[in-house]
DNA sequence: CTTGTAACCTGTCTGC
DNA sequence: TGCAGACAGGTTACAA
């Protein structure tokens, strides 16, 4: 479930956990996920002490007093799971603390991420310099994102995923955001008016701090020890919703493909 | 520069 | 029960 909420949970939930700890055993379980694991991160991090947890975009970070920060990315089936009683094949990444707290970063599909970089350079991250704007930032709003979408062509929806324009948001939460704002997703995005766009960013900004605030409820199931997600809440208007009534108007949710991504959205008050 | 598509992986669910 | 196909929260390489 990784967009930005989810990270965000995942880091505030990794936070109690590991900061102010040392890193007694740093193991990678296999070379590489989307990209290899630098070799030397387990010489690099062993002994350290977290000093910090942040996160950037769907990234999270962690820092040590060692001058270096670990940087993972949970791909779309990544997740940490804490105290797990076993390791299994998934877990590509096993940490345990000073004080005998395991984490396994577990995810099956390895879209995911792992990397090591200086703590100062962190800016300077590939991955990173490509990024738009934080979402929640003050540097996300209405003349920001009209500029950012002047003559552009390409639907809304697709726009929104685009990370070099605003960083974080993923299907879901674009499809939520749409809804919110009454915004088609195949509405080209540089022929949005611009009070369209004014209830864009505040709708992406509440759907995500929502999301945020639940994320804190979910965190249990999320990083529970058993790895057992269950009792998922789904406050979701549209998304996966497809056949059931929109929460506005009552038309059944539509379903449509765009890029290859599943697009749910209401015909009636996305006209 | 923008745009569109395929590819990377594994697991789960649906329908025959 | 088996099996094929569709689908899943993301990113990036490449062609046009």
């Amino acid at each position: 479930m990784p967009e930005l909420p989810e990270v965000e949970t995942t880091v505030r939930g990794l936070t109690g956990v590991l900061e102010g700890e040392v890193l007694a055993r740093v193991e990678p379980r296999r070379a590489d996920l989307r990209r290899a694991i630098p070799v030397d991160l387990r010489q690099r991090l062993t002994g350290a002490r977290v000093t910090g947890l942040s996160r950037r975009a769907k990234y999270g970070l962690i820092a040590t007093d060692r001058g270096d920060t670990m940087i993972f990315h949970l791909g779309m089936s990544g997740r940490w799971r804490v105290d797990p009683e076993d390791i299994g094949t998934h877990d590509h990444l096993v940490i345990e603390t000073g004080s005998g707290r395991l984490l396994a970063l577990n995810d099956p599909r390895r879209f995911g991420s792992i990397d090591l970089v200086e703590t100062a350079l962190v800016e300077r991250f590939a991955p990173f310099m490509a990024l738009g704007p934080e979402p929640l930032g003050e540097g996300f709003d209405a003349p920001y994102l009209a500029a950012a979408l002047e003559g552009r062509v390409s639907a809304i929806k697709l726009l929104l995923l685009d990370q070099r324009i605003v960083a974080g948001l993923g299907n879901i939460y674009v499809c939520e955001s749409l809804h919110m704002a009454g915004i088609a997703p195949t509405k080209p995005g540089g022929r949005i008016a611009r009070k369209r766009l004014d209830l864009l960013v505040e709708a992406i900004k509440e759907v995500l701090a929502a999301a945020i605030e639940a994320g804190g409820s979910t965190l249990r199931d999320y990083a529970r020890p058993d790895g057992q997600l269950g009792y998922f809440f789904k406050q979701w208007r549209v998304y996966g919703r497809e056949g059931l009534e929109c929460p506005v108007c009552a038309q059944p949710v539509l379903r449509r493909v765009d890029g290859g991504r599943s697009t749910f959205y209401c015909g009636k008050c996305q006209g």
